[in-house]
DNA sequence: TGTACATCAGTGAACGCGCGTTCACTGATGTAC
DNA sequence: TGTACATCAGTGAACGCGCGTTCACTGATGTAC
């Protein structure tokens, strides 16, 4: 019948597919509540300590059952790791949106430090989509569409920036080749495959955005992603650390790099 | 008596240590040779799936038995990343050393393409002194020195470099503030805590080198082993793969923004 | 609207696995006199 | 040089643990007529 029972209408906004049957929305609520309660194993262990039946024992039932919603603990990571792209992602697009369009700099800046600022708060998470690999475990294609969420925004960033002519058309005298950031945004040769591969990226995900900046994005984000891995896995501790200013003074430099002067 | 038996004298250099007793080097020998399986294993099947017992099997003992090397798994692992910080390090330590002391900017890329050329490899090894920590396991104090090796040498090339005369000294008009960064090596100020990091860190690893300087090789640091990362940990897959173009391009880069440029 | 059947969530027991670590022991190696 | 004792490497059994996954089952929910 497809009916509307009425049963324990959560009082949450409505829902858009509400001519569910309770059965289906039983197993929504409960699929929700296994992932919220592996998350938290995940926040407080990491991943490797992650098991389906700790999961199935902290939320009452026998580990058997969980077997009705994920067909084996690889598919519940799976779904932990999208969340944990969707949910970076989400925290950097949310500070994006709250910059006016045009402060590119700014903007930029937001990224990185919303980014760091979820990988402090969720470390667990950050190290199981971007640390090393959960041995055995093979990420598959569903993962990847998330994970390029975060790089889109930044190519979106660039794009709007070189759009709207802010990119280095003003102070292209290349006098100091090789030395001059904002010079050699546009004028630099990329060597053998990176052509190709920046012109193809640039196509992807900043379209407007020469290959050469395309590049050193592309530079710019495992300098990010490589601060931020050094300072939670305890690389800095002894150098930088803490790490706020040292943060900083690098996204700053890397917005200078990627040709967002200031 | 601590005499020299007349036993297997194995035919390798004469040993530092010669007077020593059977008993004793045959506790050298194993407990080098439970090292090796122990470090082909992590090779094989990452750290976490390394076990004594597995070690045991594959060399004949019983599992028990290496409780007479070492008192624990986590004894065994601190081993094997101690050894890993100095594979890397020498192994950087050799490139730079076939290059002539003055040729500062081939030897800050040589040390990067070796220490790059190392990660992949011995990507698990890699994996275990820069990936994610190992879940439950507290590196202790004997590694930090063996850690810092890479550190050193990355300073030392630069100290050698200014001492040399050859850092920002004869171009530094500061023409494009904020933007060129040989000028910017030496005229930059450096936020908050990290001004006193940077000083205390070069007065450390790289004496007569500007903080700034520090600074900006703290950045390259990071963006080494991001990159490095990122290559081995699957990241880069469907953008920049192959990445030694890539990564040629980001070391040159690098070696700009320390103040080495050609 | 009421009944007969199909679907599906959850149970409980079991399989088979491998792990780190402890402990009392045997027998070989080293040492003191 | 020879003997008595101390040290130490390696054995084998055991403890106690937790894991992922399968399977036959019960009972509630949903569906077709």
């Amino acid at each position: 019948m497809t009916q509307v029972q009425g049963q324990d209408d959560t009082q949450s906004a409505p829902r858009p597919g509400a001519g569910r049957t309770a059965r289906e929305r039983a197993r929504e609520q409960i699929t929700r509540e296994i992932k919220e309660e592996a998350r938290r194993q995940l926040a407080a262990e990491g991943a490797q300590r992650l098991s389906l039946r700790a999961v199935a024992r902290e939320l009452g039932m026998v580990s058997s059952a969980l077997y009705r919603y994920f067909p084996s603990r690889d598919d519940l990571l799976t779904a932990l790791i999208i969340d944990a792209y969707d949910a970076v992602a989400a925290s950097a697009e949310r500070a994006d949106a709250r910059l006016p369009r045009a402060a590119f700099r700014a903007r930029w800046l937001a990224c990185c430090h919303a980014i760091r600022a979820w990988a402090i708060a969720s470390p667990h998470e950050y190290a199981l989509i971007y640390g090393s690999p959960v041995p055995g475990y093979q990420a598959p294609q569903q993962t990847i569409a998330p994970a390029a969420r975060v790089a889109i925004l930044f190519g979106r960033v660039l794009s709007d920036a070189w759009a709207a002519g802010a990119g280095p058309a003003g102070s292209s005298r290349p006098e100091h080749p090789g030395q001059n950031i904002v010079d050699q945004n546009t004028h630099q040769l990329l060597p053998g495959l990176l052509a190709g591969q920046a012109a193809a990226l640039g196509a992807e995900i900043g379209p407007g955005v020469p290959a050469p900046v395309i590049a050193r994005a592309l530079v710019a984000w495992t300098q990010l992603f490589g601060m931020i891995s050094f300072e939670l896995f305890g690389q800095l501790v002894g150098s930088a650390d803490p790490s706020d200013d040292f943060f900083g003074f690098a996204a700053a430099q890397l917005a200078d790099f990627v040709g967002l002067p200031q």
